[in-house]
DNA sequence: AGCACGCCGACT
DNA sequence: GTCGGCGTGCTC
């Protein structure tokens, strides 16, 4: 008997083995319609084999379905980024299928001539309608406007069988590229990295880079033009560009468009089903060269991926925590490695885990010098709070106001940082001491002026700002603790009352659309002072920005989260790179209590070496990232008692092991959310360390109840 | 994830 | 006396 094992869209560690129909032919990544309980779910074949002894009675597949296999290397990822991730394969699977729930975009109805039919009576109107059509086919509308008659000229012309009415299926058309259509002039190090890139292609298989250039360097050129050189050896390559954010896609998609003269595919939530459908069926025919997407893009159906490429590759928004848990960049590198590709990871700030690798040699490195055109790096200066504090109440230096006030006169532009959304994160009562949080949460409530509430950022519950203390009943003794953006951006309009402010954060631009509306405003010189999170810290060119300055440096040093010192150091990089990138020299001040800091030092110095190598001493006298490998298991449940049982039951059931450390069970950082306890176990273990293996075999030692959601976040970085 | 089976409140 | 609440468990 014939059995294939397949997986099915469940949160089972497991494929499902059934049996195969005489007569149906299966291999491995067809789609198949199976039999589970008592409905029919999609799942994808892994694997068919033959067995003899009928050791268990099988369900049979239901049929094979119409839509196109996924090719085996996308089964081969998606069970490497099961097993790495410890998640269900068959929900991986899912995820490689998820263009596929969308019907088709309806198939357009036109209209042609029918041969040697003539209209009855021969109208003004209807010859102009003939004459319009020609031989073309053309929708009822279109040729309407083209002949300058209304559209029952046409039905009429239809319903007497002078024009046939035709569907055509909407196949979307992908343009080909053009590598030649509009080249970028490059400077050296741009046309030495692009000669490295596609030579990597050029030589097939597996080939990893790091593309490290400062702020300005010109990455996106550089790798434009690889692709360039890779489509013309090869046109039928297929290229993924991964970004962070969909607020990003927009704009290089439209430099694209102008490089090759045909736009991309795009992929990414925000795309409409329907057309995901077509991208997803383009891609896995092999009809669409570049694919310009969000992390999921990663599970596209490739046929010839010859390079991927993960722009701002540092970005903590690679990283997915909600459902499966997986860094895009580091899926990326092994689905290169899976498909033979090239892989570039570029940024102006790389991870430290890619330093690493590049350090060891893993990863070619190819660096970006000077900026691009007369732009220099930005001064950097810190502005030690303790001989300059601030009056109470307010947040900005005497030296930074000073330098705020200089800026407005020359009539330049100024950015000050904090990234802290809303106008202050912390709400107490004077009289009780009682800080708000949200109801079943541990998270401070934050104050939101411009909205007047008293917002939850982990949870998004919110409530007007209260009159009386919840906690003791005291009136008017709650008091707004520390600042957010909107608190500094009062604190600037008291200061320079004729100044343009504007806030730049999730709240003031909740889409892509507004936050290209501000930007559009802070590009043309409409806004003075812009007031940002990180919002605003990446892929912008303000050309009249020329002071940078940042609020509270030491946001993100506190808090001892292991890869604080790195975002905090990525973070001012991006924000201070912003600076001066025109004509004008850019400065940045950097206000902190704690100047000798060493993360603050290197970056004041411009010392990107000297920073990487005092983390990178930080973490390996610690054994951690990138010297030794993370795993969470959190555990959340309504359930209080259950949590408590269940990690107590993991405690007991660690298996020996060597050169690895558990720690915990303890309260994760925010112990209650949403009503739900968590606890935290953290796993340590050196590099040569099989840590999935480990976590299997402890995991298999226990009974999860349903009550409680295991998760398991192997390499860790939000530490919530 | 669905969809079943299984023990305790308000209804024709 | 039932109809049904969603808690726990299984699906090849």
């Amino acid at each position: 008997m014939k059995v294939a094992s397949v997986l099915i869209p469940l949160p089972v560690p497991e494929a499902f083995d059934y049996e195969v129909p005489e007569g149906l032919n299966l291999t491995r990544g067809d789609q198949v319609a199976a039999p589970l309980g008592p409905r029919l779910v999609r799942g994808v074949v892994a694997e068919v084999f033959e067995t003899t002894g009928s050791n268990r009675r099988l369900k049979a597949v239901d049929a094979r379905l119409d839509d196109p296999p996924l090719p085996p290397r996308v089964v081969d990822f998606v069970e490497w980024a099961a097993r790495w991730t410890l998640s269900p394969p068959g929900e991986m699977a899912a995820t490689a299928l998820k263009g596929l729930r969308a019907p088709r975009p309806r198939p357009e109805r036109r209209v042609r001539r029918v041969e040697r039919r003539q209209p009855l009576r021969a109208t003004p109107a209807r010859l102009a309608v003939l004459e319009a059509l020609g031989a073309q086919t053309l929708t009822p509308a279109d040729l309407a406007r083209a002949a300058g008659v209304s559209s029952g000229v046409i039905k009429g012309l239809v319903d007497e069988g002078v024009l046939e009415a035709v569907e055509i299926a909407a196949e979307a058309a992908f343009d080909a590229p053009d590598p030649d259509h509009a080249p970028a002039t490059l400077n050296g190090d741009q046309v030495a990295a692009a000669e490295a890139l596609s030579q990597g292609v050029a030589d097939g298989g597996f080939k990893p880079f790091l593309l490290d250039g400062v702020t300005g360097s010109g990455k996106t050129e550089a790798y434009l033009e690889a692709i360039a050189r890779v489509l013309r050896a090869e046109p039928t390559a297929q290229i993924l560009i991964l970004l962070p954010e969909i607020a990003l896609t927009q704009a290089l998609i439209e430099r694209i468009a102008a490089r090759f003269g045909a736009a991309p595919a795009e992929w990414h939530s925000g795309v409409a089903p329907p057309r995901r459908r077509q991208v997803w069926e383009a891609v896995s025919a092999g009809r669409c060269n570049i694919v310009v997407g969000a992390r999921s893009a990663l599970f596209l159906p490739f046929v010839n991926l010859r390079l991927l490429i993960v722009d701002e590759e540092h970005d903590t928004s690679f990283k997915q925590e909600e459902g499966l848990v997986y860094h895009g960049r580091d899926l990326a590198v092994a689905r290169a490695r899976i498909e033979g590709a090239a892989v570039v990871l570029a940024s102006a700030t790389p991870s430290l885990e890619t330093l690493w690798n590049a350090q060891q040699g893993r990863y070619a490195w190819l660096k970006l010098g000077a900026r691009h055109g007369v732009a220099v790096m930005p001064d950097i200066a810190l502005l030690d709070l303790r001989q300059n504090p601030p009056d109470p109440q307010t947040w900005l230096s005497q030296p930074l106001r000073e330098a705020i006030g200089e800026t407005l006169i020359r009539k330049e532009q100024v950015l000050l940082f904090l990234n802290r959304r809303g106008y202050a994160p912390v709400v107490l009562c004077r009289a009780c001491g009682h800080r708000l949080t949200a109801p079943d949460t541990d998270s401070w409530l934050v104050e939101h002026r411009y909205t007047g509430r008293l917002v939850c950022h982990l949870t998004g519950f919110s409530m007007p700002r209260p009159k009386l203390c919840p906690s003791c009943g005291a009136e008017d003794s709650l008091v707004s603790v520390g600042p957010g953006v909107e608190r500094v951006e009062e604190e600037v309009r008291q200061l320079f009352p004729e100044a343009r402010t504007a806030v730049f954060s999730s709240d003031t631009v909740p889409d892509g659309k507004s936050a290209r509306a501000l930007i559009q405003r802070m590009t043309d010189g409409e806004i003075d002072i812009l007031v940002a999170t990180q919002a605003a810290a990446k892929g912008h060119n303000f050309p009249g920005l020329t002071l940078v300055g940042v609020v509270d440096a030491d946001l993100g040093l506190r808090g001892g989260d292991l890869r604080a010192a790195e975002r905090t150091y990525q973070l001012l990089a991006q924000a201070t790179g912003r600076a001066g990138r025109a004509d004008k020299p850019g400065r940045a001040l950097l206000q902190t209590w704690t100047p000798e800091h060493p993360v603050l030092m290197a970056l004041a110095a411009g010392d990107r070496d000297a920073f990487v190598e005092a983390e990178m001493a930080e973490r390996e006298a610690a054994s951690l990232p990138p010297y030794g490998r993370l795993a969470a298991i959190i555990l959340s449940s309504e359930n209080a008692q259950a949590v408590e049982k269940l990690a107590n039951d993991l405690a007991q059931a660690i298996p020996n092991a060597e050169r690895l450390e558990v720690y915990g069970p303890a309260d994760a950082p925010l112990a209650l959310v949403r009503g739900r306890r968590r606890k935290r176990l953290l796993v340590r273990a050196d590099r040569d360390v099989n840590i999935q293996a480990f976590l299997r075999a402890w995991l298999s030692r226990v009974k999860v109840p349903g009550s409680v959601r295991l998760t398991v976040d192997v390499d860790p970085y939000s530490f919530l």
